[in-house]
DNA sequence: CTATTATTAGAGTATATACTCTAGGTAGTC
DNA sequence: GACTACCTAGAGTATATACTCTAATAATAG
């Protein structure tokens, strides 16, 4: 593998398993037993490879929220959406993290990511959309859609922050991604109220796998169970 | 005003502005023509501040959410927890920028921080319940009523986030309360769906109050605008 | 084989950051 | 007026950070 590449590759595991904000080039370098005058010779300074690296995040969500016009939705488009976006969600999961300062620091990133959001607002409206001519979901004025696609959104890029700063006692606890992956469980529950008779139980099937099991007492409160939860 | 308290207030003041990440203590001590020396005899480290300061904002939520249990709760009750919060959000706005590395960087406030998001919950599930018995949204299952209250903590926490991410197109754009508060908007949409007979008029009616008008033509799509909106 | 280009090492640097240390002032009390 | 507790200045420091520069080495083309 290309030198370019494996700093692109160890800079995400790295921003990832340690916030960018405590990553420095030096350390990239380091992790990868190269010199800093190497790393910058492949790149100018270390907004360039944050924005290299978003190129790919960006890439990956277009492509999975690319939604197929010539035939209706179903829920295992649906699931299969969810899942990818939460994937991305965790292949990527440093950049939501600090992304008010990485947008400061880097204009192109600013104008990219603002686009960026835009196209996923767009799908997921678009989703909701095809998920009504499907006969899932009651159809719904556009206004509405809009702005509860914007509620999804804000609930998708924003769970693991709420996991990560709410959930965890501590810092060194490891999400996991099937902890990341009870999002989905939120974003089914902004849609139970529209869902249509025919297909209520299936979805309220599909939301209960992901319903967040917390085995720490302190949050229980937050799962709200109102049957007591088995040990695992 | 003694100096240990405009310490707090401008540090406040400096981390809303700039972000606490650009905020140095060597800044404050300047910005208030203090020596770094003076300020270190008031506050052991930058954290200590922050602390402070969380303690503050920590206090003002939980004043705002104190549900009143003696008597029925109304829709001006609704509008002024609202308000109020979205104030305290305001006030506070860098803390939730943030949020992650400060936990990271001091336990007591992630101790801290995790119990308040949990009293935060709490209260906006009671007030759930208690708008239920109010007849003003039809009453749920405590299991939906504590994955809403957690959709709607996630809204409010991070539509300030949104806003300056996806809808400023440059990092000057400076923020106004007028649109942290169309937040509100998109929190009464969450409950449109569970509204009463009686008072969805009067919920819709105040939900437009809030409506975001984004100006740039570049967010139409995210406001979804039927009509198009007036210049002003 | 040689010339050129691409890659790499590694020492080095300017700046910033959080924080310390000492010496001195100020305000109140007896 | 002296004692004491509190407050402040400001120079200074250890460490970190992003990034540069030069020289050497590998890869490639002719």
């Amino acid at each position: 593998m290309k030198t370019r590449d494996k700093i692109l590759l160890s800079s995400l595991d790295l921003f990832n398993e340690r916030g960018e904000r405590n990553v420095t080039t030096n350390h990239i370098a380091a992790h990868l037993a190269i010199s800093p005058g190497n790393l910058y010779y492949h790149f100018r300074n270390k907004s360039d490879i944050i924005y290299e690296i978003f190129l790919e995040y960006e890439k990956l969500v277009d492509f999975y929220l690319d939604i197929p016009e010539n035939r209706p939705i179903t829920l295992d488009d649906l699931t299969f959406y969810l899942e990818s976006v939460f994937d991305g969600l965790w292949s990527y999961r440093f950049f939501h993290r600090d992304l008010e300062y990485l947008l400061d620091s880097d204009q192109r990133l600013r104008q990219d990511y603002r686009e960026f959001t835009n196209r996923c607002l767009t799908a997921i409206s678009r989703i909701f959309e095809k998920l009504a001519e499907a006969g899932i979901i009651e159809p719904q004025p556009e206004e509405l859609r809009s702005a509860m696609s914007l509620n999804v959104w804000l609930v998708i890029t924003n769970w693991m922050a709420f996991l990560k700063t709410a959930h965890a006692s501590e810092a060194s606890a490891s999400l996991t991604l099937t902890e990341l992956k009870q999002g989905i469980y939120q974003v089914l529950t902004l849609e139970i109220p529209y869902l249509t008779a025919d297909y209520r139980e299936q979805v309220m099937t599909l939301r209960e796998k992901y319903r967040p099991r917390f085995p720490d007492s302190a949050d229980a409160l937050v799962s709200g169970q109102g049957e007591p939860i088995g040990n695992h």
